[in-house]
DNA sequence: TGTACATCAGTGAACGCGCGTTCACTGATGTAC
DNA sequence: TGTACATCAGTGAACGCGCGTTCACTGATGTAC
């Protein structure tokens, strides 16, 4: 039973990916990906012209996408109340963004490859403003349904939002720290209530 | 005119932090910082230990510090409206994290530097974590005064505004674009009002 | 069926290079008598 | 004032190491006759 050419891929680029999540991307060498696969060095280059495209397929392939979530945003748009669907994609943003973010930001170590994945990802209308623009999308039709204010700024809500999500992902990498559903939950709760209502004094 | 080893020293984190900016983390190599500074590399050993050592200094001693900005958070609490505060924070937290943004996520790269940069900060009480916190402090204390409704949730409100500026700058840094003065004030002016005023349909 | 060859996944060992670090040194300035 | 020494900022050149990459090779499986 040989294993094919595509298992192997498969598993260079899950164990580049498990790696750079560990180690963190200045430790990814091709020893510890080699390592983490079962594989020799060599194997990689027999895939990968070079490291840097490894790691190129690893964030093309390998990070979570976005895609899922969005979808639920439009199917079945009349059927659930704005703040169920707000809170779940919340909630799932949350996870969405603590799984990407400590790769993410090991690029910012090296700007060339930045630039590279960008470049990427340009053609492919993906990238981190996918899900923002996907959100105030979604917004803007309930608006037009009337189920949100009509003078409501959609962007901006998406902004404050999503941004409240990636930067409580971002905190809870910082400090290494795990957090349970039930304290997402909370958060996803509070931050969505917030932005529905609002805090001036006149609401 | 003999150059004090402060002035030294004080070069060789500025040049560390200049080549991490431009460069990025991974690119920066003792000789990298050498040539910025002006100096040898065997100067850099004569002020610090080991590079862990010079890099640790320039996350404490180069990174931009929010507590101005909390101050003026704090100062004169009666005496301007709270949306002119919170745009004024909101311009002002943009401009902070964008340039923290590269330098921090490079650290991300190094999961032991983080750690250690953690440790290094967790005794001074500053931290990502900091700014929200004091933004929700303000929150609070205007609330006691009436001028934001009773009933608002602080933390979370905190948490959308200024997790709001730090995915802008987020975006900002992964696009390497350079957003001018308008284009953050708009910016920050649309999400201030509408953090202040909700989406819901019945604001 | 046996045999000779082709194919292909996979590797051990070596390669040169650039990194962080160290060491012995220099040359200018300060200081005591 | 001159002189001998101490101090101190600063460096060139070398060090060993670990990195990314390559190369010649192996051994199992498939295939043609």
């Amino acid at each position: 039973m040989s294993r094919s050419q595509s298992d192997t891929r498969a598993r260079l680029l899950d164990a580049a990916a498990h790696v750079m999540r560990t180690m963190g991307f200045a430790r990814t060498t091709t020893k510890e990906i080699a390592r983490a696969s079962g594989y020799s060095e060599a194997m990689i280059y027999k895939h990968f012209p070079d490291k840097t495209a490894l790691f190129l397929a690893v964030l093309r392939e390998r990070l979570p996408s976005f895609g899922p979530l969005a979808r639920e945003l439009t199917d079945d748009p009349g059927e659930r109340p704005v703040r169920d669907r707000l809170f779940t994609l919340a909630r799932a943003a949350i996870a969405f963004y603590v799984e990407s973010f400590p790769v993410s930001a090991s690029i910012f170590a090296e700007p060339q490859l930045l630039a590279a994945h960008r470049g990427a990802l340009a053609p492919l209308n993906a990238g981190p403003r996918h899900p923002v623009m996907a959100l105030a999308e979604y917004l803007r039709a309930e608006q037009r349904r009337g189920r949100i204010s009509a003078e409501a700024d959609c962007a901006a809500a998406a902004a404050l939002l999503l941004g409240a999500c990636f930067q409580y992902a971002f905190l809870t990498c910082f400090e290494q720290r795990q957090p349970d559903a039930g304290q997402i939950d909370d958060y996803a709760s509070s931050v969505t209530s917030t932005l529905l209502t609002g805090i001036g004094a006149g609401a």
